[in-house]
DNA sequence: GGTTGACCTTACCATCATGGGAAGGTCCAT
DNA sequence: ATGGACCTTCCCATGATGGTAAGGTCAACC
């Protein structure tokens, strides 16, 4: 049995998130020695990790119980872990295109600058112009 | 002069923002009429419009500020101007190669899935996986 | 002039997941 | 028994946004 640093330290959850984790219901509370200490045993490390690498691969805390839910549940149908999985990989394509449309966008103006001691600046101009309605 | 609900039309900011990001001194404090209506005027809308524009390329506040300052400053060098643009570029490359590594476990996992109704399920296993000491 | 509805004001709370810190209790080794 | 490393709870902050509630204002219409 560990407490919570050790739990921390073998799981990669900081020990403040753990306590977190707890509250919110994301897993279950930790038992307590005497004196109140959380204890944790290897069961409950693996849970940690588990949460961990689901965070890792981007899934949201709730998706994350869904997640854990379904591990637990020996009688579940991996087509629903798959579509949890599926989904996520459309969110995370989502975010990607986005943001590369902004890197795009970005790179594209700093091209364009010149960046020098100069004052002219089409990444400010684009920034400020575009149309104005008075 | 239009008030609050106008400028937020006509720049694309919602009204919750203009005064936050008033309160936050992101932008000056707008004029008020005898009755404490915010006005703003057409400079106004300019500006809550360039920072509009910067937070669609994904800049944070703090570089909306800088970039506001440079805007401003008539003796400014674009080269500031481009590098703050290119740190932004960074900042983004950085979150699209995490996003990119994220969605490719992912890929990974859910092709290796069989998604039927039986539970066995490679992404639960290699979720609670990795190495497990019980 | 009065009513109504659309607008404005401030102030507070919620999000999401995480970290920081204070104030106080516990455990263990010296 | 003392010190330091740990634990506990509780509160606050982040970043940018949305929501809501209580109350004031404006304009239009009858």
């Amino acid at each position: 049995m560990m407490n919570i640093g050790e739990a921390a330290a073998a799981s990669g959850v900081s020990a403040k998130m753990i306590r977190y984790y707890e509250e919110t219901g994301l897993i279950p509370p930790a038992g307590r020695t005497g004196s109140g200490y959380r204890t944790y045993g290897p069961k409950e490390v693996q849970v940690l990790r588990f949460v961990r690498r689901a965070r890792d691969l981007g899934f949201p805390m709730e998706k994350v119980a869904d997640l854990l839910a379904l591990w637990r549940d020996r009688g579940r149908a991996s087509a629903e872990v798959k579509r949890l999985a599926e989904d996520q990989v459309a969110v995370l394509a989502q975010r990607i295109r986005e943001m590369e449309e902004m890197k795009a966008t970005l790179e594209h103006l700093v091209h364009a600058c010149a960046g020098d001691e100069r004052p002219d600046c089409p990444i400010l101009a684009d920034l400020g112009g575009g149309h104005c309605r008075t």
